[in-house]
RNA sequence: GGAGGAGUACCCAAGUCAGGCUGAAGGGGCGGGUUUGCUAAACCUGUAGUAGGGUUACAGCCCUAGCGAGGGUUCGAAUCCCUCCUCCUCCGCCA
């Protein structure tokens, strides 16, 4: 959320971010002339109230001392009246202005390149070379399938669309990958792990800004308030709402793991088979809260621990800037780690990293003071896939294929799949 | 799910069932000071923070809001009424 006063003193700056982002909606004149008069009003409402204040307390002593107050309190009556009326108004303009405010992005740093979608965000590194294959290889779908690992047909039964059950082999490679990052983020690089709630607030998502725009992307709980967490981005940015915290406090790093749980509104007939466009996926997510001046820097140090991560499984990725028309509501800026999925011919993303300056922490109060009598600051807040799961097995299961139909298992996880070294078929 | 109890400033805690100089007693803590060879102790003293608006020399000053949240009653609410949230205790149920 951006400040009301910002906006006053900068409307060209947001009109072009609005533009920028593509976002629709907000007419920042209209939403000027609004505050203006908000502020009009809120002034004389004030100073009535500053009336009724004076005059009541003027009551209490007259009535001590045993004399007439009958026509300061008729007056009053009728003060009460107009401040009614003023109430009313500034209530109405209040509310326009909120709404308003919830609506408009976050301004893209400079550094972020201009542009209208995925094509024109910016490849900025390489690594890995994706391997060349002596057999045809086969995509991840047909190789869990075939080794009794991935069950589409059975979830679907279960859930419908878009859901999978892991069995054997794939379940316990998913509760590899999931220890192994939470391990190495942990033991590395310094994080608390942290197990979330997977239900959250309607406040909570307004904090990191999936409410009121997004609403439809995400699972709503009949009956009770309540969404499913898409990302434990929610709740961990959450983490310390409304709370002071002082500025040796910070960074606070914490890695978490939960299950994410996506809508997946407009995404109708786009990646329909396979692990990468589920329902319901797992996720290891980092979430930082820095100080102001050195959220940049911290960006690139979690994108570098999601990529080591890549780099440990050596699975070939690509690191790319999101441009402004791609980056998302409440971002400032934002890379994508893409990892390559052979049956795609292509790179998937498997991360983001973001900093989301002061924008979330502003709508979900997090701030902090620099010394005792210091005024409070908001804190920034950034977040990185560090991965998603699902898509990081899909990925294993292509990449580390075998032309007789196993996988082997990357050499890191196997102290956590009990020493196994390849996934192969039941009895074999 | 049932029955009770409680939410007041950084923390503890008065005030609430007599509504009016109570924007909030008293402790603790923290800041400053005095005494002292150092520590300890004692004494003195200062301590809502915040949000918003106005004004201004980005010092400052004024106003408004604010006693868990939101409404209501009243000239006036921490105090009376309603709704909600959270926490605690006991019972029930359950992993």
């Amino acid at each position: 959320m951006l400040e009301m006063r910002f906006i006053r003193d900068n409307p060209q700056k947001v009109k072009d971010a609005i533009i920028a982002k593509g976002e629709a909606g907000v007419d920042i004149d209209e939403l000027l002339a609004a505050d203006e008069s908000w502020r009009e009003a809120l002034t004389e409402l004030e100073s009535l109230r500053a009336d009724r204040n004076e005059t009541s307390k003027e009551i209490g002593r007259r009535k001590k001392a045993g004399d007439d107050a009958e026509a300061m309190i008729l007056r009053m009556r009728e003060v009460n009246e107009s401040i009614d009326v003023k109430e009313e108004q500034v209530k109405t303009l209040q509310l326009y202005i909120d709404e308003a405010l919830a609506l408009i992005p976050n301004l893209p740093h400079p550094d972020v390149p201009l542009g209208d979608g995925e094509d024109d965000n910016v490849e900025i590194r390489r690594w890995g070379e994706p391997r060349s294959f002596p057999f045809e290889p086969l995509a991840h779908w047909d190789i869990g399938v075939q080794l009794g690992i991935l069950d589409f047909e059975r979830a679907s039964r279960i859930a419908g669309a878009r859901f999978s059950i892991l069995r054997g082999g794939a379940a316990l490679l998913e509760r590899a990958l999931i220890s192994y990052m939470m391990d190495l983020h942990v033991e590395e690089h310094g994080y608390e792990e942290i197990i979330p709630p997977y239900l959250v607030s309607r406040q909570s998502m307004f904090g990191t800004g999936q409410l009121p725009k997004f609403e439809d992307d995400a699972f709503l709980v009949n009956r009770q308030d309540y969404f499913l967490v898409p990302t434990a981005e929610v709740p961990v940015t959450n983490m310390y709402r409304g709370e002071m915290l002082g500025a040796e406090d910070l960074p606070m790093k914490f890695v978490a793991y939960s299950a994410c749980f996506r809508a997946e509104a407009g995404a109708a007939g786009r990646d329909t088979r396979g692990l990468i466009r589920q329902h319901q996926f797992n996720k290891v997510e980092l979430v930082q809260y820095t100080l102001p001046e050195t959220s940049y820097e911290t960006l690139d140090d979690m994108c570098a621990q999601a990529e080591k991560v890549l780099q440990r499984l050596n699975l070939p990725y690509r690191v790319l800037i999101m441009c402004t028309g791609d980056m998302g509501f409440a971002q400032e800026k934002k890379y994508d780690l893409e990892l390559w999925m052979p049956s795609y011919s292509d790179y998937v993303e498997v991360s983001s990293v973001s900093n989301f300056g002061d924008f979330q922490a502003r709508r979900a109060d997090l701030r902090f003071r620099r010394s005792r009598d210091a005024r409070p600051e908001f804190v920034h807040t950034l977040n990185a896939s560090g991965l998603a799961i699902g898509r990081t097995m899909a990925a294993i299961l292509e990449n580390y294929q075998n032309e007789d139909g196993t996988v082997t298992i990357p050499e890191p996880l196997r102290p956590y799949m009990r020493g196994q070294r390849v996934i192969g078929f039941k009895g074999s």
